[in-house]
DNA sequence: TAACAAGCTGCGGGTTTACGCAAGACGGCG
DNA sequence: CGCCGTCTTGCGTAAACCCGCAGCTTGTTA
């Protein structure tokens, strides 16, 4: 006997993962669905979920906050990502919050039913991470050190994005000044935010600090839901003193 | 007889739009489909659609660049406008490439089989403008000066997080840099920028360009497609001297 | 243990921002 | 016409930012 809870916006989508569990898993026997985070949250605690299909990005509170505190009550959960986007800002921020040999999964809205039902089997029952290669590529790519960020340089990134000062920044991660600057200094470089300024003549100059952003942004390496949580971080901050 | 257009990027969704249009529009005799903007602009010419339903932010070309050359090429092409947002961001692409007396309509995802299919009719059969009451709410806010955001702000606004200087705006939009920074200065006042940074010590500050930015996308004046479209503006004035 | 790369920090100075002050310019309106 | 509000511009200043240079502390490797 299994239980699986959904948690998805959209009633299309929705409905759609409903059949492809029923279809995927005969030994389901009860699917209950929730229309956003926060009742999300709420289902998986009285039904004390242990396996869950979850959209990122909803309006109420997105996936990635209700995972972290349905893995916080609960880290042994199966969590299958389905998103439509593979930002390297949700890879990042779903890496992030699974505890440490969990089983969970991210595959991509534009997967096919073979692949979706394939990684709910090898995720629910086989207990097996299963995440899409096209994620996959971006994960490599920002754990290792190719061509990606380390993470003190994407945490230098969104504290500029967040536009806190240097000052600022030096205070709230515990470092001189200069430190802070070199840090963007070396961020600057990787974003190549200064061939794109104006090379030659001072004509078209870039404001580098927010070109980043700007730059982070086109390459998705942030996006609004990253923003949401890291501000929320912030005003946690800044309430503790 | 009549043929429709849609153009978007969910398969899902598409088919239930394919199903709205056929119970909605017993007139409609073709329904054709596009999953992006690209091959959506190059069906309506083909084709020389006359109603079309849209999706707003696609993967290859989203909503508002294709509608655009559509209505380029034919002014009087109706074209409803099918979201999952209402965006402040969209709201202003959208109302500024209409052209002058274009039938159009902007409903969201959300909103019940009943409105759609009401939405379809009055725009295809009675050339009359729907507009989603939410979505009304932001036009009449940006359009009209309460708390809403003149078009010289939203300039400017865009030209930050563009991440410009002061100069290079100043020269792109033929201003002194003093003005520009005026403009900046009422800007900051209307994103309520100071406030939010440290009241009384100068414990906290905000970087208030930076933080501009930030604000307004949290506010949703500014998302992922606006900045994109933005940038390829910038582009092609780059270029062009 | 020596050597070396990587990161932190202070110093100094050139540039950019933010903004008060005040002098025009333009467009209604009584 | 004169008054007034809004917008533009120049001047000047304090602060913030960008960054080269150089001295230190680490963890790593030979």
């Amino acid at each position: 006997m299994m239980k699986v809870l959904i948690v998805e916006d959209d009633p299309l989508h929705r409905s759609y993962l409903h059949e492809a569990v029923n279809a995927a898993l005969p030994e389901c026997d009860t699917v209950i669905e929730a229309e956003n985070g926060t009742v999300g949250e709420k289902l998986a605690r009285d039904h004390k979920s242990a396996h869950i299909v979850m959209d990122l990005q909803m309006a109420s509170r997105n996936g990635i906050e209700a995972a972290r505190t349905i893995w916080k009550e609960r880290p042994e959960t199966r969590i299958l990502f389905w998103s439509n986007y593979s930002d390297e800002a949700y890879v990042r921020g779903v890496s992030r919050i699974v505890p440490d040999g969990a089983a969970y999964g991210y595959v991509l809205k534009s997967a096919s039913d073979e692949r979706l039902k394939l990684a709910l089997r090898s995720i629910f029952i086989e207990s097996q991470c299963v995440i899409d290669r096209e994620v996959r590529g971006l994960q490599q790519k920002s754990l290792g050190q190719t061509n990606g960020f380390t993470d003190s340089e994407y945490e230098i990134l969104v504290d500029i994005a967040l536009g806190l000062t240097d000052r600022a920044i030096a205070k709230r991660r515990g470092l001189s000044l200069r430190s802070v600057q070199n840090r963007l200094q070396q961020l600057y470089d990787k974003l190549d935010v200064y061939q794109s300024a104006g090379d030659d003549h001072e004509d078209g100059r870039f404001n580098l600090r927010a070109r980043a952003v700007t730059v982070a942004f086109l390459r998705k390496l942030l996006n609004y839901s990253a923003l949401e949580r890291a501000e929320a971080e912030l005003q946690e901050w800044l309430d503790g003193k």
